[in-house]
Order: structure tokens, then C-alpha cells, then sequence
DNA sequence: CGTTTGACTACGC
DNA sequence: CGCGTAGCCAAAC
């Protein structure tokens, strides 16, 4: 792993998490099942710890990117929960009409992010990440 | 320089 | 379902 390695990995999990639009949210490990294990980073061990990555990354994002639209696999949002940033993004998202459950999760077969299309994957060199959601295409039910 | 911590997940009970 | 645990490892202490 080198340095530029971790920059690139980092740009483009801003550059996906761009494309989260208002109203959906997706999860670190979503994006991160999108961008390709670096070069020398033995693939099943980059599965395992991709999605920790794109959670680091997200400490360091750039303003423009809408990071409260990125939560976990559990519908949750990962940040400490009594933390200030951790209500600005809870916030942030019902502002955005996501709705949170009694315990603060969100239905990801609900508001999660069905991705980008296949054509914008291609185009920026990213891979397809299977659906978000426990199983199976997740049903977009918003309205 | 050793230890702890944390914006993660999958899996087992 | 909720809760604990095992992998994992870059940063912060």
C-alpha cells in the first residue's frame, strides 16, 4: 500500500458518495464494494476491511460531499452517538425526509441508494455493488 | 514504541 | 431481533 494508494481510495469514495442524491442514504461498505482492491492488497483481505477504509475516509471529507447520507449496514449512523456531529447528521437526514425507526435505524430497503448506473461505473472505472437492504433488490418505496 | 480506539461487517446465539 | 465476537488496521495516545 502506498501513500497515492490511500489518496486514490479516498477520492473516489468522495467521488461516489457524490452521487448519493438528497433522500437516500447508502453505507460504507456499499461504496466501498465499488472501488477495486489496490494493487499488492490481497482481495479477500480487502473485503474485509474496505468498508473500515471508506469509514476513515469519510473523516477526512471534503465539504461538498454529502457524508450524512453515508450510515452503516445496520441502518445506523456510525458516529458516537451522544457526539454533536453524530446529531447533525441525524438531523440532516430528516431534513432530507429519512425517516428513523424507535432505536434510530433507517430502513435501507427504504432509503437505500440503489447506486449509480452501470454507465457512470464504468466511465469512472468502478465496480457494481450488490443491492443494500438484508436480501434481495431493494424495493425504492419512497413516497 | 506498546496500547487503545474506532464514521465496519458478518456471523453465531 | 439484540448482543457479543472475531477479523483488521491506521491513528491517536
Amino acid at each position: 500500500m502506498q501513500e497515492k494508494d490511500v489518496a486514490s481510495f479516498r477520492a473516489q469514495v468522495y467521488l461516489i458518495v457524490r452521487q448519493v442524491p438528497p433522500g437516500r442514504v447508502t453505507t460504507y461498505g456499499q461504496v466501498a464494494a465499488m472501488i477495486a482492491a489496490p494493487a499488492g492488497v490481497d482481495p479477500p483481505k480487502y473485503q474485509r476491511i474496505r468498508a473500515q477504509w471508506a469509514g476513515r475516509a469519510m473523516r477526512h471529507a471534503p465539504a461538498d460531499v454529502p457524508w450524512q447520507r453515508v450510515i452503516n449496514s445496520q441502518g445506523r449512523i456510525s458516529l458516537p452517538a451522544a457526539s454533536r456531529p453524530a446529531a447533525i447528521q441525524h438531523m440532516r437526514l430528516e431534513a432530507e425526509g429519512i425517516e428513523f425507526d424507535r432505536v434510530g435505524r433507517v430502513d435501507l430497503r427504504r432509503f437505500g441508494w440503489l447506486g449509480p448506473d452501470s454507465a457512470w461505473l464504468t466511465k469512472h472505472g468502478l465496480l457494481p455493488a450488490p443491492p443494500l437492504g438484508k436480501s434481495g433488490p431493494t424495493q425504492p418505496t419512497l413516497f
